[in-house]
RNA sequence: GUGGCUGUAGCUCAGCUUGGUUAGAGCGUCUGGUUGUGAUCCAGAAGGCCGGGGGUUCAAGUCCCCUCAGCCACCCCA
């Protein structure tokens, strides 16, 4: 047993304490996205931290497998060391069990939301961490693409109303993509490598997509003509002519083109347009994929795609589906670079003695009637103190009664910010305050 | 998982190269500058087995090894 003193005080690797300060700005954050996705027709669902192991594995692909935080076998079978359960890796295999279990009594199409958080036995870093929120919005039981568009729309919405602006929604179809290996004659089984090692392509460049495509043994040939074509001076053009050659490319290249359709105007603060080379990650994916693009910083902070199969391997039969999520913590992550204006009380109720406490209570909870946040001191400091207190917390007002204001029937407010303070009629408090921080 | 950098007061760090009396600074905290006024000013105080373990040495915050943790890059991802 460890002693106190050695007891870190830290938290876990990859995890954070939220401190009133940001508690505040996570809480107006998650606010205003519930807010913007409630006004799309979509509506809020949450599960289980945990679901069973089964549930879970064999959904995102092998490194997903080995992120997962599992948890052991307990009672009698905690020697074994096995796990049954696991800590959701996402929101999206929660949803696709969920409709697979009460399919029939959700309304259809079925449009829900998640706000939660997820957890990923990953190595921490910047904006990354082992437990995190996401906020997922999905449509399922929709083949149209309008779904897909709906999704994307109501993430670069609530961007918007994050004030998150200048970035851009990069484009893509999996279909286009296993058209892109077929048309250069790639055998299906290098697909995976070959999308690995194309999805690179803005951050290492062409000729670093071309060795580590090289490296992981795809036929020189295919090099070639991949490379020519993505040098060519309209990439995007030589890859769609290259497309147009094999049925799932003409697929894929109408669905970019359908849903880019669809959202013309409808991405505030951003931009959206085809990426030939955007694979992503998780492999239930099978139709568009997307992902939002800060251009500043040149990091993802959304994400999605289709995964008509998803439900079906829960169920039996496949019922399609397609969403979008928030990376929220990078989202803040960039908020917070932007000055925030601290958010404290309105008020903060001074208690000169112990025969004004009562009073303190009742005036603090008077005010809070009337609609404001009101503090009230606890303890028996000293009065300074209580003013350096209500100045810490970023009150806006300190409402003073010692015995003198009581017994004259009056309350005196003082203004932290500037120092003013005036004293007024008890009855008039309310009003006071009202005009004061309005 | 691989490579590099960093761990000293609550926080940000100096000291380490050239081992040697009680390990420092700023900020923060607490107390005081008399009765009921914060954010400024002045004075004072508390607070550290120098991440942990081992080694070299008469002597280690300082040198060596191991370990743990954090940061950066890669991998992957939100």
């Amino acid at each position: 047993m460890s002693s106190p003193a050695d007891l870190s005080t830290d938290p876990a690797s990859g995890t954070r304490d939220f401190l009133p300060a940001a508690m505040a700005v996570r809480h107006r954050a998650f606010d205003t996205i519930r807010a913007v996705f409630d006004a799309h027709g979509f509506a809020p669902l949450d599960t289980p931290s945990f679901e069973r192991l089964d549930v879970l594995t064999g959904k995102y692909g092998e490194e997903g497998d080995q992120l997962m935080f599992k948890i052991l076998r307990r009672g009698e079978h905690e020697d074994t060391g096995e796990a049954d359960l696991a800590l959701r890796y996402d929101l999206t295999v929660p949803l696709a069990r969920v409709v697979a279990r009460y399919g029939s009594q959700l309304v259809t199409p079925f449009k829900r939301y998640h706000v939660a958080p997820v957890w990923r036995a990953d190595r921490p870093g910047h904006g990354r961490y082992r437990e995190f929120f996401q906020c997922d919005v999905d449509v399922v039981g929709s083949d149209s693409l309008v779904a897909d568009a709906s999704t994307i729309a109501a993430a670069s919405d609530a961007l918007a109303a994050l004030g998150l602006e200048g970035f851009h929604v990069q484009l893509n179809s999996r279909k286009a993509l296993r058209g892109l290996v077929a048309a250069h004659g790639i055998d299906p089984a290098l697909e995976t490598d070959t999308l690995v090692a194309l999805d690179k392509l803005d951050k290492i460049g062409l000729d670093g997509v071309l060795a580590e495509l090289d490296q992981r043994g795809i036929p020189g040939a295919a090099i070639d003509t991949l490379g020519s074509n993505l040098a060519a001076s309209d990439p995007a053009e030589a890859v769609r002519e290259r497309l147009e050659s094999s049925a799932d490319g003409r697929a894929g290249l109408a669905e970019v083109d359908t849903v880019a359709s669809l959202l013309d105007d409808l991405v505030p603060g951003g931009t959206i347009g085809w990426s030939p080379v955007l694979a992503r990650g998780l492999s239930y994916y099978t139709g568009p994929v997307w992902e939002f693009v800060h251009d500043g910083l040149d990091t993802t902070i959304a994400s999605g795609g289709r995964y008509d199969g998803l439900v079906g391997m829960f169920s039996g039969n496949d019922l399609p589906a397609t969403g979008s999520s928030l990376g929220i913590e990078r989202i803040l992550l960039l908020l917070a670079e932007q000055e925030q204006a601290p958010v404290g009380p309105d008020v903060v109720v001074t208690v000169m003695d112990d025969d004004g406490a009562a009073d303190a209570m009742a005036t603090a909870a008077e005010l809070r009637a009337a609609g404001f946040s009101a503090d009230l001191w606890v303890g028996t400091g000293k009065f300074g103190k209580q003013l350096k207190y209500a100045d810490r917390r970023d009150a806006r007002l300190a409402v003073i009664a010692g015995a003198r204001e009581r017994e004259a029937g009056t309350v005196a407010v003082k203004q932290l910010a500037s120092g003013d303070q005036v004293t007024i009629e008890r009855s008039a408090l309310v009003d006071h305050v009202r005009s004061t921080l309005a």
